[in-house]
DNA sequence: CAATGTATTGTACTGCGTAAGAAGCATGAC
DNA sequence: GTCATGCTTCTTACGCAGTACAATACATTG
């Protein structure tokens, strides 16, 4: 946490890398696209926090301060990486047919998305800034628009959709990150983890009652062995949203879970 | 971003600091309680970026390492802070009657958590970890599962749908306060930014085309004069939410947009 | 009033993004 | 082949973060 100096970042310069990237290879072999590749290669494996200049530089075999000529700057740098994996969403699954039903059509786009999120579970740590939309971002977007198309919802009435599922999908995606995140740094299971804390913490709570919490956090303990279960959330609210959804068009869709 | 060591945190001393605070005051009337408003504040305004422990310390007019007895560190500090508006969220509010009709609750909940995340927009910010959560927190989740209580869900199906719920909320919080930053920090208003945006990404973009996007951004920027509009989205994905749900729990809900 | 233990402070370490200027290298002109 | 030109790359340094560690100031007890 805590940004150090990070200047504004120029949006026409930001566009100019975005949609035409350098291709001329100077000494060192340096581009925005290798760049942005050993990037987004690091903070698969290591995460965002890992993802520094120098420590980007280094892997490149390049001093720190090489790379600005090539990507402005940090915060030019994450948008550039979000672009390119926004690129290959859909790259390696195929769409069910247009023609099909909306409902798995709905499905596959929230499955590639949470997909996309669990290879590269950084991109939920990024805080979008003022969208400056590259090709790979505006591909994403038409590829899941025309999978909304033609169902008798207004433009405005797709975006919106459009935003509820994928932010179903990214805040599920986003805890089940975080969870992760702490099993792999504390070494604790989540079992023993609760073994250390349970006890104080019930002897803490003694008093307070949460009749209703305490009984569904009984039920969820049961049924996952988790306080939470994010991935169970997302799939029913989806599946809760196709209903609404199917109500709204008329289409009558059925609930499946 | 990237942050710098940071301890893992103990647990048990977390589950302390939250349940049972020192109210001892020393010679300098620090307590966690003072410490944490003294943050909440300064989030407030300004923001977590500001919010460092020097500066904390700086407004509470004691050196910097005077406050680590009292808060852990900085991760445990924002715990507390999480947990002490997490109990605020309804205490300024009616609730509607129990009795009521269950649309107008949930509407409730997200309107007090939209309200909640405006008056304190780092709650966007922060990454949850692994849940310990404090008497706020809990409270909270007290309160919105009650209102979800007796509608015939299961105990676990209540969690997710709260989960669902509370996801939209945020992400849409998340969206329109990154999309505030920004315009506050630029001194550019959304037209002059688009004004020196537009024509070098309408040159950029030239040769690829897509079709049903460019649409619905037509659309959208004439219907809202932006390029997003997350409220917006917020409210229709609510909606749709709780037309599923209605169909779920075959209370037959009827959308109100 | 002295002794003791804790609350507080000062100093220092590491690591970050990046500004500024020095140095290195490829290229074209002669 | 030699050399000036101009971009590329590197070195150095600044400011600011969290917090470890040791020294200091203070309140309390006898």
């Amino acid at each position: 946490m805590a940004k150090r100096a990070e200047r504004p970042g120029d949006p026409a310069k930001l566009i100019g890398l975005l949609w035409r990237p350098t291709e001329a290879v100077s000494r060192s072999g340096l581009t925005p696209k290798v760049i942005t590749r050993a990037a987004i290669a690091l903070a698969d494996q290591e995460g965002i926090d890992a993802l520094t200049i120098r420590r980007v530089a280094g892997d490149l075999g390049v001093s720190t301060m090489a790379l600005y000529p090539y990507i402005a700057g940090r915060s030019e740098l994450l948008e550039l990486m979000l672009d390119a994996v926004a690129a290959e969403v859909y790259a390696h699954t195929t769409p069910p047919a247009q023609a099909g039903q909306w409902r798995t059509r709905i499905e596959h786009i929230a499955q590639a998305n949470w997909d996309h999120h669990m290879a590269h579970p950084w991109t939920v740590d990024i805080a979008a800034g003022r969208p400056v939309p590259g090709p790979g971002v505006s591909g994403k977007y038409e590829t899941e628009l025309s999978a909304l198309d033609g169902l008798g919802l207004s433009d405005i009435e797709m975006d919106q959709t459009l935003t509820a599922i994928l932010g179903l999908v990214s805040n599920a995606a986003r805890e089940t990150i975080s969870l992760r995140r702490i099993r792999q740094e504390s070494s604790l299971t989540d079992t023993q983890w609760w073994e250390s804390v349970g006890p104080s913490l019930g002897k803490a709570m003694a008093g307070a009652s949460y009749p209703v919490a305490r009984r569904v956090a009984a039920s969820l303990g049961e049924a996952t062995g988790l306080a939470t279960d994010p991935e169970g959330a997302f799939r029913f609210g989806l599946g809760m949203l196709m209903d609404g959804l199917g109500t709204l068009i008329g289409a009558r869709g059925r609930h499946t879970l």
